[in-house]
DNA sequence: TTTTTTCTACTGGTTTTCCAGTATTTTATC
DNA sequence: GATAAAATACTGGAAAACCAGTAGAAAAAA
């Protein structure tokens, strides 16, 4: 008889982490050790015990759930990290993934398919569920051009526009000539591909420079 | 002895469908009679059924979860509707209320308050999680003023000017005048009292008329 | 069918933005 | 202290947007 594979699981959902460890606890030869609902307290365990399997959450309410994956990896870099999460977005799953995630699902996962995927894991596969595949493999626009670098002031500016001021507006809330404002405006521009406002304040939107 | 508390559950994920079905379980004088991960199903199911209590997602696969929780109640006017979402929107916490749910709990609810909340609603109370509460108690700005209401044509004029269009390219691909894309930019600029296309768009986006 | 709404299009004029290029001062960074 | 980056400011001209009001035709609703 071989050592059980053990987990942790880490979820801020209570119902969820009951769920999990209810599914998991049914199967032979894996052991729930813990499970947590915050990253810090999850990371305090792991310092000095070891597991075979994280299951973690993304929408942690301490520390992002990327970054825990990170922690995770550097205290101990032979566990398999899941993320099992309600986010569908790109960016999530690809930062996930470079911070060391051995796979990431989406909480609609059925059980039977979760459970192999727990397997395909723990071989060394990487496991993305067929939904995270196909967002991987459509990029929306504003994944594929990196978002542009801007100084404090084209932020600053760059708010303004969204708020509907004109460049006279913004001069005088600032302090500063007209013409500067029309300086940095242009630059925003150029930074973002687009020629005229609208589509600067909708790439700003996309882009998380503004909300909406 | 008193009748059990029937439940129907309906939740796509099935970790949580199981997480719950578990700690109802494990309460005296309380039965799950049945789970779904689909609207449709479940409406099915109690067409024919009659049940206390039916906690939903709003997220559901085939139907809107909060045209599913109004036909449940013209199915079952008795039923208490509770919603346990991941949603934190005001609009959707507000749908969901207006649409004859006795409750709304953000998922992350720990399982003794949520054993409370749904003892209450039998009772008759309105059950917000505190979270919730203040959602509803903070509006943002979007969520004060009633979205305008858009003709088939201004829709599709807005769409252009988000993308970056000038009036004279709509104009070209919708073979109109420019004059004419003019005066519905205008219109457009009037309902959602701005004065111009950025702040447009910034509103178009909030109001989701446009995906930024 | 009548009424209302929407879509269309115009005149004529003002304001603002957009373009291209340059240049000085200030602030970080090495 | 040297170098680079950012913020400031300008000229001058073209293009586009914005304002206010009007009005006929088509489509939808009553």
């Amino acid at each position: 008889m071989c050592e059980p594979v053990t987990f942790v699981i880490i979820d801020d959902h209570p119902v969820v982490l009951q769920g999990l460890q209810y599914m998991i606890q049914g199967q032979e030869n894996m052991e729930v050790l813990a499970c947590f609902t915050t990253g810090g307290e999850a990371l305090a365990y792991l310092q000095h015990q070891e597991v075979s399997v994280v299951l973690q959450d993304i929408g942690l309410p301490d520390t992002s759930g990327i970054e825990l994956c990170c922690e995770i990896k550097k205290l101990q870099p032979d566990v398999k990290v899941l993320v099992l999460s309600n986010y569908n977005e790109r960016s999530i799953i690809f930062e996930s993934l470079k911070n060391g995630a051995s796979g990431y699902l989406l909480k609609n996962t059925a059980p039977d398919i979760l459970i192999q995927s727990i397997k395909s894991a723990l071989e060394g596969k990487l496991v993305l569920s067929e939904e995270v595949q196909a967002i991987m493999a459509q990029p929306a626009p504003a994944d594929l051009s990196a978002p542009p670098r801007l100084t404090r002031r084209e932020k600053e500016i760059l708010q303004h526009i969204a708020d509907g001021c004109t460049t006279a507006e913004i001069a005088e809330k600032l302090f500063i000539s007209p013409l500067t404002v029309e300086s940095h405006r242009r630059n925003l521009m150029q930074k973002f591909s687009v020629s005229n406002a609208p589509g600067l304040i909708r790439m700003a939107i996309s882009h998380k420079f503004v909300v909406a």
